[in-house]
DNA sequence: ATATGTGAAAGTTTTCACAGCA
DNA sequence: TGCTGTGAAAACTTTCACATAT
C-alpha cells in the first residue's frame, strides 16, 4: 500500500464505484473484475486498479473483487462506514428537499438541524426538523456533534451562513448556493451548483459535434 | 484563436468566471485584470488566460478585460446567451424544489413542463406547471422545442426516464438521480449527485490535514 | 508602466502493456 | 488460464516566464 495524496478525482470515482457496488450487492453479484466494475461505470479498467491502489490490494489475481469486501473497504477508506451529523443552513425549496431528500440519510448523511434567520420561518417544522435561528448554530452544534454544514441560502448569504458555520466551529462545509465563498485555511468547502453544470451542458449542445 | 477542443475543466471554470463577472458588473466595475478575477474565483491568473484564449483574446495589453464585453463574449461562446427549454422528469421533492428554482430560469434555464408517471401527481399543478404523463414526453416535447432533460426521479427509474427522454429526441440531459445511466452515442449527459460530494467531503475531513 | 497572450517547463492523470500470482 | 497490480509511456493540465502590445 502506497501512502500518497489521493488525487480528488480518484475520490470522485470512488464515490461512483461504491454505488457501482451497491447496486451489485443488491443483485447478489458476489465477484467483480475491474473489467467488469468498469463497464457499469463508464471508465477505463486500469483506472479503476489505479484508484483502488491509492488505498491497497483487494483484489485476487485471476478472480476479481469479491463485491461485499471491496464495498466494506472502500466505505472504510472514505470514511463512509459512520453517520456524519449535518446542519443545513437556509430552509428554501432546496433546504426543504434536501431535509426530505432520503437518500442522504441513507447514505449516512443525516441533517440533525436546520437553521434560518428568516422570523416567519423560526419555528415551523419542516420533515420533523423545527427550524432554528441562524445565531443559535454554535450552541446547536456543540450539542448535537455536528460536523459538516450544508449552506442553501441565496446566493447573497452564503458567506454569511458560511461564517456562522465556521465561528462555531464546522470543518467541512458544501455549498448549494450560487456564490463564491472564502473560508480560512483548515476549513474545507465543497460546492455543487446546478447552472454550472447546466453550463456545462449547454456548451457541449452548442458546438458542433466532432467527427 | 485557436480551434482545439476545449477541455471540460476549462468550460467548468468558464462558469464560474461568468458568476464572478455578474458579480462585478453588479458592482459596477468596469475592468478587470486576469490577476483580479483569479483571485475572486480562487484560481492562478495564467490559469484564467490560458481558458480565455481558447475563445479568442478579449483582453486589452495594459489594461485588462472590460467586464461588461468579456462577459458578453463568454456568454456567446457558451451557448447561454440565450434561452434553453428544459423538461422535468420526476416530481418529487428535488423535482418541485427544480421548478421553484428562481436561479435556474434567470440564467435561462427554464422548466416548460414536469412529467412524472404517478397517475396521483398527473395534473396536480406546482409553480404553475400543471404535471403531465411522461408518455406523453414526445408529443409535448415537439411542442415546446424541448432541448434539455433533467431527471430528478428515484435511482430506479432514471434509467427509464432517460431513455423517454432520449426517445424523444432530447440530445442533452442532466442527472440529478443517484443513479448511473447508460446512453448512446450523440447524446450528452452530465451527473449532479449530492451524495458523491458528500463522499469526497467525508474523505477530506477523515483524512489527517498533512502537514 | 502594466497586463495580456503564449511557448516551453513542470506537474498530474490516464492509458498501455506485461510481470506476477491464484 | 485469467485477472490483478504496477512500472513506463502517452496524454493532458497547470504554472512559469517573458515577448508583445497599448
Amino acid at each position: 500500500m502506497k501512502t500518497k495524496r489521493v488525487p480528488k478525482v480518484t475520490v470522485q470515482r470512488m464515490a461512483l464505484y461504491v454505488q457501482a457496488l451497491e447496486g451489485m450487492l443488491q443483485k447478489e453479484i458476489k465477484v467483480v473484475s475491474s473489467e467488469g466494475l468498469a463497464a457499469a461505470c463508464n471508465v477505463n479498467s486500469s483506472q479503476i486498479r489505479k484508484d483502488l491502489a491509492y488505498f491497497g490490494e483487494f483484489g485476487v489475481r485471476g478472480v476479481g473483487y469479491y463485491v461485499s469486501d471491496l464495498l466494506g473497504a472502500m466505505r472504510a477508506y472514505l470514511g463512509i462506514d459512520r453517520v456524519w451529523n449535518c446542519a443545513l443552513v437556509g430552509v428554501g425549496n432546496l433546504g426543504r428537499a434536501l431535509l426530505r431528500h432520503e437518500q442522504l440519510a441513507q447514505r449516512g448523511f443525516r441533517i440533525v438541524a436546520a437553521f434560518d434567520c428568516d422570523p416567519f420561518k423560526i419555528g415551523e417544522v419542516v420533515a420533523e426538523h423545527e427550524i432554528i435561528c441562524t445565531r443559535r448554530l454554535k450552541e446547536v452544534k456543540e450539542e448535537l456533534a455536528i460536523e459538516i454544514g450544508m449552506i442553501a441560502t441565496p446566493p447573497e448569504r452564503a458567506q454569511r451562513a458560511a461564517n456562522h458555520l465556521i465561528e462555531a466551529g464546522v470543518k467541512g462545509i458544501i455549498n448549494f448556493a450560487p456564490a463564491i465563498v472564502s473560508v480560512p485555511e483548515g476549513i474545507t468547502i465543497d460546492y455543487v451548483d446546478f447552472s454550472h453544470s447546466l453550463v456545462t451542458l449547454a456548451f457541449q449542445l452548442s458546438v458542433p459535434p466532432e467527427d
